[in-house]
RNA sequence: CGCGGGGUAGAGCAGCUGGUAGCUCGUCGGGCUCAUAACCCGGAGGUCGUUGGUUCAAAUCCUUCCCCCGCAACCA
């Protein structure tokens, strides 16, 4: 560590961990773009940064997962931990440290704290009982429920109930509310401040269960094994442990870069992190951090990203198309603060267009070219400056000092617009200039040296700013100027280029995209992505296995959906000797009226079977035609029910 | 009356400590030719969700109703 160092002011900034039971979508990938961002700011404006992200990697839903795919939880989690640090290293999001909650030093650590809050009576044993949903590995209150089922995933819950620890959250309620009260903002957007206080703190807080008796993939209780810790606390001391602090110790980590500045996390987890960790850490008696930061959804049409939707959208894919810093600058810039964005492949495309081909990829390019055609490349010194010069050094400054006080309230989306109105600037004084005429006369050369100086000075104040947002594309620049990458502080007088120095080669650093076609592209893969493989084929069978089956021509006589169901149809069937009645699931892709009337196919000999109560006497067929889309056979409406297929 | 956010040009947003609307994209017209068919200028396009009110004056404050979204306690 030298000296320089040491008198940097710190700043300690993290993501949430992201849950591992699946790939990360780009929302979640948002995040981490999001918290790079501003860690690249704090660096360019002269702080020791700590950037920490990493994964989440217990709980039963992974448990259940690697046992579907027959393998262990580890095997699927540094799979899922593995492709996440490969999708962010591919974002180009430059974190310090990365944690994985199944990180011996962190089970350890959460070991000892979960003791110590027992020793010290702020955790105690107690029964929890609750309606448990498996799939979303949920608790839910009577309350919560919807139709008696999950409110999350819409499946159906049980009773449960298990011995558990619990937190003294009832403990610390004042201090939150003083928390609150005095430090006012302490949650970011700040209208999310009111949400906590009168919804969580002012009514009342209750103590919260912290252990999980039924599950096994999670940190043992080291005293009572039979247990496992529950997720919120796992998760949550993630921001102290991956900086080495571990109850009786810390670390040069913890003691140089906590309390964190801030943590950047998702809208939906606000109170976990400033109402449970601020009383986890008080109870710990440890610094609680400055501040939080809760960012909006990226919604992709409008819509929630799931996977059920099938619009789930990844990095991956995006910087196949558009690169990694146009991914980059899209998110940041579209983002409003304390609201939701949305994403959409029309969008960014028309964005990458604009912003970065036209606006700056070209400016950039027609700046290097003028220079290389009318000085053979030198950066040439410039005269005295007069009014137009005067206004683009003014904007020049204006955009340093916007962009400034943008980020550091974490309005990143008006930092990049700062940026974008200093590149129109430039644009338009190349208009008002016209060097193309300067460059004509011998006596407009004077003035066309400083013209261009002062463009490409310009373009350096822009790519500095911008190096959070792209720092790939802000490299290429600082390139093409000849110069070194500069500082926030290499921007407090107009002038740090020097003079003399060679320009590169203007390449284009964002080709133009033809939208029509990259939209027609992206709209292709995703169809042949959602194709399922065609399934290999049975075993081979004799003609007489096949007469075993007795297929039949049944006309719908009538339909209504199955009670309590919302998948399940049942259907009166008319197969000639008598009728059936058959329950079939596919509702979610059939109603009632689509299939009275119809003639479909039964297996006539299959075992009746009690489908939600409801006796299904054989099967209708229907195509698996892609991963939830089945499409019903129906035949002829001239066939006589009855009649057997062959 | 559970809490909170939102409804502003075709699209996406800003304005909301009150003075008859602004930005980007798109669209129409013009200019320029250094540049990635790009850049610059100008035009068209909005009764600012709805009702009533306060005020000399309201998108901006209060009120009625409608619509959308998030959260609603042990929950990526």
């Amino acid at each position: 560590m030298n000296v320089d160092n040491m008198e940097k002011p710190k700043f300690y900034i993290t993501t949430a961990i992201a849950y591992t039971s699946q790939v990360p979508h780009i929302g979640n990938t948002y995040e981490a773009i999001l918290a790079d961002c501003i860690a690249r700011w704090k660096r360019l404006a002269g702080y020791d940064v700590y950037l920490l992200t990493g994964t989440d990697e217990h709980g039963i839903k992974i448990q259940k997962q690697a046992e579907a795919a027959g393998i262990t939880p580890q095997e699927h989690v540094d799979r899922i931990s593995g492709e996440l640090r490969r999708i962010w290293d591919r974002c180009g999001v430059s974190y310090d440290g990365f944690i994985r909650t199944t990180d011996p030093a962190h089970v350890e650590t959460v070991q000892k704290i979960f003791r110590r809050l027992y020793d010290q009576g702020d955790v105690y044993l107690s029964e929890y009982v609750g309606n448990y949903c498996t799939p979303c590995e949920s608790f839910y209150t009577d309350a919560q429920l919807v139709d008696g089922k999950c409110p999350d995933c819409g499946r159906p819950v049980e009773k449960a109930s298990e011995k558990a620890y619990f937190f003294r959250l009832s403990k610390y309620a004042d201090r939150l509310l003083a928390l609150f009260e005095e430090n006012t903002d302490f949650v970011q957007p700040p209208e999310r401040r009111n949400e906590m206080i009168n919804n969580f703190i002012k009514p009342g807080l209750k103590d919260f269960c912290i252990s999980r008796s039924s599950v096994k993939w999670g940190v043992p209780v080291d005293f009572d094994p039979e247990n496992v810790v529950y997720v919120w606390v796992d998760a949550l001391i993630n921001y102290i442990s991956a900086l080495g602090y571990s109850v009786d110790r810390t670390g040069p980590l913890y003691d140089k870069y906590w309390p964190a500045d801030v943590h950047i996390i998702g809208k939906d987890i606000i109170r976990f992190h400033t109402i449970y960790w601020p009383a986890l850490l008080m109870a710990l008696d440890v610094p609680l951090p400055k501040k939080v930061f809760g960012h909006g959804w990226l919604l992709i049409g409008g819509e929630k990203m799931s996977k059920s939707k099938h619009n789930a959208v990844y990095a991956d894919q995006l910087i196949d198309w558009f690169g990694a810093d146009a991914v980059r600058y899209y998110c940041l810039s579209e983002m409003p603060f304390a609201a939701d964005g949305v994403l959409t492949y029309e969008m960014l495309a028309e964005k990458y267009n604009s912003d970065l081909a036209n606006i700056l990829g070209n400016l950039v390019n027609r700046t290097v070219a003028m220079t290389k055609k009318y000085f053979g490349g030198t950066v040439p010194a410039p005269g005295e400056y007069v009014g137009p010069d005067r206004e683009l050094i003014a904007a020049c400054s204006a955009a340093a000092a916007d962009f400034a006080a943008a980020m550091d309230s974490y309005h990143v989306a008006d930092a990049s617009a700062a940026v974008l109105a200093l590149l129109r600037r430039a644009n338009k004084y190349i208009d008002e200039t016209a060097p193309w005429v300067l460059a004509k006369s011998e006596e407009g050369r004077a003035r066309l040296a400083t013209v261009l100086y002062a463009l490409l000075e310009s373009i350096r104040f822009a790519a500095v700013l911008f190096t959070p947002f792209m720092p790939e594309t802000c490299g290429k620049i600082f390139a093409e100027l000849g110069t070194e990458a500069g500082d926030y502080a290499s921007l407090a007088a107009f002038g740090g280029l020097v003079p003399g120095g060679t320009v590169g080669e203007p390449v284009p650093l964002f080709a133009r995209l033809d939208t029509e076609a990259v939209l027609k592209g992206i709209e292709e893969e995703n169809a042949r992505a959602l194709q399922p493989e065609v399934p290999e084929f049975q075993p081979e069978i004799t003609i007489d296995d096949f007469a075993g089956i007795d297929l039949r021509a049944a006309k719908v006589l009538a339909c209504e959906p199955v009670k309590k169901s919302d998948k399940l149809l049942r259907l009166e069937l008319d197969v000639g000797r008598e009728k059936r009645q058959v329950v079939s699931g596919i509702a979610k892709w059939y109603k009632p009226e689509d299939l009275t009337g119809k003639t479909v196919v039964l297996v006539a000999n299959l075992k009746p079977a009690r489908l939600r109560g409801v006796e299904s006497q054989g099967m209708i067929l229907a195509a698996d035609n892609a991963e939830d889309d089945v499409r019903v056979v129906f035949l002829p409406d001239d066939v006589r029910p009855g009649s057997r297929l062959r």
